[in-house]
DNA sequence: TTTTGATATTTTTTCGATATTTCTTATTAT
DNA sequence: ATAATAAGAAATATCGAAAAAATATCAAAA
């Protein structure tokens, strides 16, 4: 249930007491990513109240907050409903995740030190450290974050919180994909070395590799996930909307 | 009575009617980038509620959606305030608005076509037959959206819904930098011309140029603000927290 | 004087209920 | 039958008040 409190960079005063709103929204944002909640799907406020234990306000405060960074959408008067999902928007996704990681990166090359190359160190040993047997389509949330802050670091000296943000958005954004396609263990395999490749090349200052690894390392998910099949060509407005009985 | 589609893909129906939430959203979106509601200032709910006319809800929910694109932050149990400026942080969105319409320009001229020239050409006419008298440091917002309608022109055909969203971010604080600080009719003079040079340059689908011009009309904004002394160096988490008494 | 702690007040957050809008279904007229 | 329309149902959006949290006040003790 309630968690610690991430080393995110954030400073995080003892009390931190969240707000409901805020609990509920990360409960819905964990299950949006999972695919718990289906892409192109009515969210009725009912019924989440139901699911989530929560009144009206915060369940509609956290849906706001979801609208604008993307995750769903708002209609005037019609509600919410899950962000449909579709392979031209993944392959949006893909292209300008590469573009700006490719501006963070070489920024980041560019203001390296001592403390960015250990923060990558670190978090690559940490990353390379996880159990790769879990076959499920989707990985507990703890790892999840491991990985994330790898990528957080390869990118944490580009010296712009606001492209830093974005490339958090597009990441999570991204990792729904993923997880909606079940990619995980088909790729485990590979992802070691991908990561420790990209590693290197940071360490040596060589952003023209860097960039290119790390770009083909989200067009590779892209391929895999388009692949799997588990998307429509064109963005699924309404993908079956049986309720459930 | 089908109801006509645009050609951006989005279904229009007819009658959109605003919610209440949109549209307090939308009044207080406009106050912070007119600098009526001051950077790092309390918002308490109770005044707003007076101020705007509306209830609590739909109050927070504008407030929620404010708080997710960086308009306003939000301090759990303690409420919003407006996001605080600072030196350093108008930089660093100069500095990634630089990256970001960089690539978005480049991509567009890769993929210019007759229609793209053209909404350039249609928007830089619009733009240049605005009133150039006005000497407020706020135009109003017909203005205003003239000349982001410019802007965005310039973009238009990067083909990512999503880098164009985030341009369109960054457009928008930089505006509420731009207005605090009471720029406009400073530059008045050059900003035709400036104007006219990035149309021609992307017309000739020179790709440097372009990005160096638009670049350096950043750039200038930025250094006149900074100059015109109205910000403080570092975060100005509490500007002058007077108790009106 | 400064600190401490209990209490009162303000402000934010949440809930329950009501008002509005949209969706569904049934009815009527063409 | 089909289309238009109106009544009824369902869902969303909003309001006003209660609950929870934070902040301010002030008296007593060190």
């Amino acid at each position: 249930m309630a968690d610690k409190i991430t080393e995110n960079g954030v400073a995080t005063s003892s009390s931190q007491i969240e707000t409901l709103a805020s609990s509920v929204y990360h409960a819905l944002l964990e299950d949006i990513l999972a695919g718990k909640l289906i892409p192109g799907h009515k969210l009725r406020l009912q019924v989440l109240k139901n699911d989530y234990n929560v009144g009206n306000s915060p369940l509609r405060e956290a849906l706001n907050r979801l609208s604008t960074n993307g995750m769903v959408v708002r209609e005037e008067n019609k509600g919410f409903r899950v962000s449909p999902t579709s392979i031209t928007e993944l392959q949006e996704l893909i292209r300008t995740r590469c573009w700006l990681e490719e501006i963070a990166l070489r920024e980041s090359i560019k203001n390296a030190n001592d403390q960015y190359d250990e923060r990558i160190v670190l978090a690559f040993h940490r990353v390379s450290k996880l159990a790769p047997s879990i076959a499920s389509s989707y990985s507990p949330p703890e790892q999840e974050n491991k990985h994330r802050e790898f990528h957080q670091s390869l990118i944490s000296a580009c010296n712009s919180k606001i492209l830093l943000k974005y490339c958090e958005q597009l990441h999570e954004q991204t990792l729904r994909y993923r997880n909606l396609a079940a990619v995980v263990e088909y790729r485990e395999g590979h992802e070691g070395e991908e990561h420790r490749a990209i590693r290197d090349a940071v360490l040596e200052r060589n952003a023209d590799l860097a960039v290119k690894l790390l770009t083909s390392h989200y067009e590779i998910t892209a391929k895999i996930v388009i692949s799997s099949g588990s998307l429509s060509q064109t963005s699924s407005q309404n993908t079956s909307i049986k309720t459930i009985t």
